[in-house]
DNA sequence: CAGTATCCATTAAGATACTG
DNA sequence: CAGTATCTTAATGGATACTG
């Protein structure tokens, strides 16, 4: 009924901390709509969650939150609530996530360079 | 009907060339549960079809046939058929998606140290 | 060998409304 | 302010069988 027989590569569910291979677990990490992109806004410096969401256009609170939490829970991100009302929640960098930094560096400039080609591409 | 009346932002079928964001487009060319993975391998020098698939446990005829498709068509793979029986057909890195690279070091890396972390971790 | 085609299960993502 | 909850759709991934 609902069980899977088989390999059962689910990529959010299960993290993939069982596979066998350092980059699928990495990819598998990263994976998502938006992780990458949180994660390049808060290499500049803490910041607070609706502070995220106005530096990112589209993102729906509810998809913020989610890949917040996953990540908060892979040791991506860290996250601090202050006991104050209004809420006030930090979001920043782990170590972990800072030796990213050069992959959205990179990432950011190959996507500006061929962005740019396939624009004036388009017929 | 078949229409979309909202923000669209399908991350394979409209491959987000109109995307405002230049980590965002590169984000979706790359994602994907293999792409980074068959073009890790690319790397190595031109594989065939059978020879990629060899080296990707785990990843069914169909979802290697699609990857490579979608990259071809974004200029991250060439694919050469020989005109030959039984057929044979090699892929390759193109000159723009050699430049990633330092991408997929850095994030092997990344993976080999914090799986360790990660399977050490777990109870 | 290098794929296609079909069908189906699971997951990601989005809209919208609501809350402590 | 910083989220939850609920519902819906879109997209991904897989099993299996078949083909030029």
């Amino acid at each position: 009924m609902g069980k899977r027989k088989t390999t059962s590569t689910n990529l959010q569910n299960e993290r993939f901390i069982a596979t066998t291979c350092d980059l699928t677990y990495a990819v598998c990490l990263l994976s998502g709509r938006w992780k990458l992109l949180i994660l390049c806004h808060l290499q500049d410096g803490i910041l607070r969650y609706s502070e995220i969401r106005s530096k990112i256009p589209g993102i729906t609170e509810k998809m913020l939150t989610v890949q917040l939490r996953e990540m908060e829970k892979d040791g991506l991100v860290y996250r601090t609530v202050r006991p104050e009302f209004p809420p006030h929640v930090d979001y920043g960098l782990t170590e972990m996530s800072s030796e990213l930094i050069p992959v959205w560096e990179v990432l950011e400039n190959w996507g500006a360079t061929h962005r740019k080609s396939a624009i004036n591409a388009t017929p």
